[in-house]
DNA sequence: CTGAAAGCGCTTACAG
DNA sequence: CTGAAAGCGCTTACAG
């Protein structure tokens, strides 16, 4: 004969009614004193909240929003988590909702999908959130249509690039990519190189890419060699990549990369083969990740600021609940970190 | 006389009412052609489903959820997305909740205080969530207690070294300790350092210690020396540490780091000193990162399955959304990567 | 196959 | 300072 185990009984769910009937006021009070509205006498305050705590009681944030048509949650989606810079938007997001302590994240994954970014913003809608923060402007019809219409505030994140729906909070990819260009051609570089991964998961990636090239074409010059890793970026796409390009004929000085990631893996390589960095080839990325400044030669790059990103999103929605007639677009700014590899 | 921008007309919020109204059908009716539930003549459904489409009717989760008195919400809480590990559960949560397109995630970050933790699990809880997933066993009593008495299945990942309030998923990191030193052990090394972070904040990284350090004692030897950052594991914290580790008295031959992040900081120190690994010192790590594996020497480390642990944890609670009598532990294991680096 | 009615657990004017 | 009542937008037995 065995003796099963045995839980504690489950509380069975006490509601404000049995709150008010316990401490012999009305509903209503109980609810104004949960809430901290309107005058109440200290003893009665006392004395539900003694009862409240008596009885383990929980408000059901389901009924309350129901009742006050409004919800405290927030939609917030990104296209990745597998590359730390998405995990650092979510720590400035969560860092701007802690001061307002009533605020929780709802968060989705869209995998850089237009239709699944849809799909989770009608289901995020349905919850009637505060706000929606999403990435960037690459958008469905119907996602646009859907976000244009409802009175939801909206940020799109990272890119100030393109006309935002509501607030665009980020910075300028185009203008990165050209002051990359700019700072390699002042530093006396001339042959190009550039590795990077798919631009259609990555739209950031393919408007930097855009600057960069333009302020070469006005100096006269162009991107002598290419690889383009057909997956996301990663650490060993960069490594493949650049191994590859340097495998081919062209010679080049710099190598430009898409972000830090691809960058860090040609970083590998080169120390993978016994080059040195910059004397064989140069190396520059993009983002300013942690682990660029602590490798043994500091990775030159340019620093987004990803936190103050979230940070500043949702920010701007917390501040002014009301979808104003005017849209806005707040630059985070970005900077060259010289380093030692370029 | 400036002209303001307009923005088109905001979408005044259409509910089942309007639709049936519309449709001239009953409000259960759509409400249960909407959910897919019971026999609906074909024509009634097409109708309803034109007048849904011409409105842009967007359901009210908020209501459904009082109404059917179920949230499709999932409660996760992380205690960090600092490092990569915790992001990368995040991705098996929500690959395990794709599968399952009516649940949205609502994620904290506790920062690792039991007490923000406590706070967060209170608030997810007054959202009457399918399920809570949270971090490790360290939670304080109230927390303990709310999450006991709720009937809510509650997951507790990383962990299965305690006993679960409901299900723990995770590895055994005192194992994954003993293993690491039978490994290093058998490939001949004697003189051991360590090099960790605060352990305050990861009572897993302490775990690990525990176990490596039994396994040495067993074979009659300890740790000859150590060098413990006060604070948050880091590539920078690492390679400081190994450094501060490098430059005392003692002579190690390889180097226990508390995580890969603080391993690949080792690393990058000893490159950037031009000392050979292993020659003049082994280094050896524990999560699998990809960075570790793209390194000029792939590194030494444990693998542990962090998407696995995600994926298994929000299976477990949508296979059984009853909580039963029995806690379980769910094992996801964990692996020696050999590498180069010891 | 469809509809009328009650109810989910709160909040919010309104009245006193 | 407090209470009775209506209502938020759905879902769910129940009846037909």
């Amino acid at each position: 004969m065995t003796i099963r185990q045995r839980l504690p009984e489950r509380k069975s769910k006490v509601t404000v009614k049995d709150v008010a009937r316990a401490a012999k006021v009305s509903e209503s009070t109980v609810s104004r004193i949960l809430r901290d509205k309107g005058p109440i006498a200290d003893d009665t305050r006392d004395k539900v909240m003694e009862v409240v705590r008596a009885m383990g009681y929980v408000p059901n944030r389901i009924a309350g929003s129901l009742a006050s048509l409004n919800s405290n949650l927030v939609g917030v989606i990104v296209p990745s988590l597998s590359n730390i810079v998405f995990p650092e938007v979510l720590q400035g997001i969560h860092a701007g909702l802690e001061a307002n302590d009533h605020m929780q994240a709802v968060i989705s994954i869209s995998d850089y999908d237009p239709d699944k970014e849809e799909a989770m913003i009608r289901g995020l809608l349905s919850w009637k959130p505060a706000a929606v923060l999403t990435s960037g402007f690459e958008h469905t019809e119907a996602t646009r249509r859907m976000l244009e219409f409802s009175d939801v505030r909206v940020v799109e994140m990272m890119d100030i690039d393109s006309e935002p729906i509501d607030i665009a909070v980020g910075m300028s990819h185009c203008a990165a990519g050209k002051e990359t260009a700019r700072h390699l051609l002042a530093r006396g570089y001339r042959r190009f190189g550039y590795v990077g991964h798919n631009w259609d998961k990555d739209y950031r990636a393919r408007l930097r890419h855009l600057g960069f090239t333009q302020v070469l074409a006005e100096a006269g010059l162009s991107i002598a060699a290419k690889a383009v890793a057909p997956g996301a970026s990663s650490v060993g796409a960069g490594r493949a990549m650049t191994a590859q390009l340097l495998g081919g004929t062209t010679p080049v000085e710099v190598i430009v990369y898409s972000n830090d990631d691809m960058a860090v893996g040609g970083v590998f390589h080169l120390m993978g083969a016994g080059l040195s960095i910059p004397g064989h080839v140069a190396v520059f990325g993009f983002n300013g990740l942690d682990i660029g400044k602590e490798m043994p030669q500091p990775l030159s790059t340019i620093r987004s600021n990803r936190f103050l990103i979230g940070k500043k999103s949702i920010d701007a929605v917390l501040e002014d609940p009301q979808r104003p007639d005017q849209r806005a677009r707040i630059d985070t700014g970005f900077e060259i970190f010289t380093g030692a590899t370029a």
